[in-house]
DNA sequence: TCAATATGTCACACAAATGAGAAATTAGTC
DNA sequence: GACTAATTTCTCATTTGTGTGACATATTGA
């Protein structure tokens, strides 16, 4: 049953993604378990935070990474791109919070900065990429593609969390808003 | 001096947004006042979360109710009611969050509640309207491009915050982005 | 069935957050 | 300069969250 550390991480990514200082024992109840089985595994809230820092990269980045290495037209990598991002669900989501929020001390040494930098860097070239190559419009910088890639991510996870819209069409409508958004 | 009180809801609304179980002190902090001073605006946590229940409705909804009053082209009017609820920054995410959370017994009767629910229609009801005009597309549901409005005003929010966009560019992206995602 | 492993229960010490009283301090106002 | 109201400072009791130890109770697999 050693699945049980993945489940807690999970919950822990899903509960302190909108409540950051929620208490442990929300953690616990979501999975559920014990409050003292969650500390068996993890010594501290910290080590646990630094545990779900660890999966988020682990599943997030390389996910992402594996759609830049496929030999795709570039529009068809950056709607790939967005997929992949959709399924990471929250974790993408958690992740930019982890390394924007103000108590974060971002440092690049740290492997997990380095890597949320990485991603985000390479995402940005990558539009960059695509402005230049006349696919999408130069009306707005490419930060703001940037932002708003990561928000139409949340807003397609929210939705369908919330039922607004149906497992099918998660995807379809959030690349039709999206791809939409940054054409000319 | 009893601007102190609004200003006490304008940190809690800006602290709770993105830390709903965060410290009292964060919020008076952030004022900045003492904590006692806090304590003696409002009694308990409860007290000042229901008093930015109120604001936000006062504040957000009305300015909304004012875009939708006002007799212009219907396009106009999504593009002026997306400028009023960036302009409401935080507090329209927070409105959000707040109705939509988990612990959040939402019931029709409560007037927070039913402010809510009443904005979130007519917004709805108003882009099945736009739909029917074949001004904005039907490939995707009305109620997705109502949780895309939230996102958007939600990124440009964020966007500015972290400094990712100049403030004058903020609601021109941010109409960009919006108005083509939902043009067939 | 037995042993190993995982989880639950209960109890505890400690830290942190909450809420409030009383007196000192500051900022305006006349 | 004295008065007033708002705020700070300091203090304290209470509650809530955190982390751990000892032991009981499942669950699993040989």
């Amino acid at each position: 049953m050693q699945d049980t550390r993945q489940k807690i991480i999970d919950a822990a990514i899903s509960v302190f993604n909108d409540d950051p200082s929620a208490a442990l024992e929300r953690v616990a109840d979501k999975v559920p378990v014990t409050r003292r089985t969650l500390h068996r595994y993890f010594n501290d809230r910290n080590d646990l935070l630094t545990a779900c820092s660890h999966d988020i990269r682990k599943r997030c980045s390389e996910a992402m990474d594996q759609v830049f290495q496929q030999p795709l037209e570039l529009i068809v990598q950056l709607e790939q791109a967005l997929y992949a991002a959709i399924d990471c669900g929250a974790k993408y989501a958690f992740f930019h919070k982890l390394h924007g929020s103000e108590g974060h001390r971002h440092q690049h040494n740290n492997n997990d900065c380095a890597t949320y930098d990485a991603m985000h860097e390479r995402l940005l070239q990558f539009i960059v990429q695509l402005q230049d190559a006349g696919i999408v419009t130069k009306h707005v910088t490419a930060a703001w593609i940037c932002d708003f890639f990561t928000g139409v991510v949340n807003t397609a996870v929210k939705a369908l969390a919330s039922g607004t819209v149906a497992e099918q069409s998660q995807k379809q409508f959030a690349w039709f808003s999206f791809s939409n958004g940054i054409r000319g």
